[in-house]
DNA sequence: CACACGTGGGT
DNA sequence: TACCCAAGTGT
């Protein structure tokens, strides 16, 4: 068992045994190097945006949707959506040429919506302005929507065997144990670009990018690192001195605000939703939604909320409340219920098509939307929404906490 | 430099 | 349960 974690990656075969002992001989290549890509050559993860260790660069197209789409985001999350993606749009033409819609439909679920509107905006750069090639740079690549600069020279190792260092959250983590750096982070960024500068060797820099984010996951995890079974143990200033899993040092995180609001469920006669398209920036920018007030940080009074309503309807309030947890805030939503034929000048999707394209608060409210439809407007939790659900604060609630649940009967 | 910007899984 | 965290970018 390889891994404590339960799931058992796979591994490439057919170690290469010529390349890491020919590296270790030559002078430009740090120890570091040589024994992180000779561990590489044994324990690459199996990834569909990969090519084996040694064999080369990767599709440029590929190597960048794998990338964006692991911003901030896990491989096992990442997976499925990369399998949908290529499979609707193979080449960076084709996704070029997909309405935006279409891409962020396809990205619901993903988050960090910013990434998919880059994502099509670059697609279409790419397309017109360079042939449908990829800058084989780091300086091309950062001209880029959506490509920064770990990004770029990510691609730039990875898809173009360029001898960069691609500097992520899990590099800092290595180098700031390799180097026991007990400078808290973001003010030992200067010196860990140093020491990763450093350590990049002239060849495979591609497979040394990919063997140190490899390590970072699977070895020189965050919490609890498996020293016993790193490459670069005797290496590891941090492990030395005992501090690797304090390290790296982070400036404390502020506590998160509470805000709330309510959403407008409205189910035609036919079961279509209505849903509209939020703003293009800011939060959830472009994706579908449910219409309803600010999300303030006190309740909105019966007023607002009412005035924020589609239309004229029989509006009752489901028993539960829509939770989510954001990056910033924390969120309650109560959830609005109504049932009839089409309500003026509004739009409505089918049940199913608007879930999928929704991002999960919103599937959230329709989920519980539906669940309080099915039961005549007054049911409990509904099944599948439990996830990342805040805990249940003391205050900021209205409806029920205020009072009886009077004003929402006739909108 | 600080903050906005999602989500799901690990501990 | 509550908090931490993950292959960051844009402003």
């Amino acid at each position: 068992m390889a891994h404590r974690n339960g799931k058992e990656e796979r591994r490439f075969q057919r170690p290469r045994a010529s390349k890491p002992s020919t590296l270790r001989e030559s002078a430009e290549v740090s120890r570091i190097a040589a024994d992180l890509l000779a561990w590489y050559d044994r324990n690459a993860r199996v990834l569909p945006w990969r090519t084996p260790p040694g064999a080369g660069p990767a599709d440029p197209y590929r190597v960048w949707l794998s990338e964006i789409m692991l911003q901030q985001t896990v491989v096992a999350t990442v997976k499925p959506y990369f399998g949908r993606f290529t499979t609707l749009w193979p080449d960076v033409v084709t996704l070029a040429a997909a309405p935006r819609e279409a891409v962020l439909a396809e990205w619901a679920g993903l988050g960090y919506y910013a990434r998919a509107r880059n994502l099509h905006a670059c697609a279409g750069v790419v397309t017109r302005d360079h042939g449908g090639r990829f800058p084989d740079t780091v300086e091309g690549l950062l001209t880029l929507p959506g490509i920064g600069p770990y990004t770029a020279a990510a691609i730039a190792a990875i898809a173009f065997d360029r001898p960069v260092a691609a500097i992520d959250g899990n590099v800092e983590r290595v180098m700031a144990r390799l180097h026991a750096i007990k400078t808290p982070l973001p003010a030992a960024k200067p010196r860990i670009r140093a020491v990763a500068d450093a350590a990049v060797p002239a060849e495979r820099p591609g497979d040394f990018a990919q063997a140190l984010m490899d390590l970072g996951a699977t070895i020189c995890a965050p919490k609890t690192p498996r020293c016993a079974e790193c490459p670069l143990a005797g290496d590891c200033a941090g492990r030395l001195r005992g501090l690797a899993a304090t390290l790296p040092r982070k400036t404390p995180k502020p506590p998160k605000p509470a805000r709330t609001s309510a959403v407008y469920a409205h189910f035609r006669n036919d079961g279509a939703i209505l849903i509209e398209t939020r703003p293009d920036s800011g939060l959830l920018g472009g994706m579908i939604g449910l219409p309803g007030p600010d999300w303030t940080k006190h309740p909105p009074t019966p007023e607002t909320i009412a005035a924020a309503a589609p239309g004229a309807a029989d509006w009752q309030r489901a028993e539960t409340e829509a939770r989510h947890v954001f990056t910033h805030f924390s969120l309650t939503l109560g959830v609005l219920v109504a049932t009839g034929p089409a309500l003026q000048g509004r739009r409505y999707m089918a049940f199913e098509a608007a879930r999928a394209a929704a991002p999960t608060v919103m599937r959230k409210a329709m989920e519980i939307a539906r669940a309080g439809l099915r039961d005549g407007a007054r049911i409990t939790a509904s099944a599948g929404v439990k996830k990342n659900t805040p805990p249940d604060e003391g205050g900021a609630r209205w409806g029920r906490a205020a009072g009886p649940r009077q004003d929402f009967g006739k909108l």
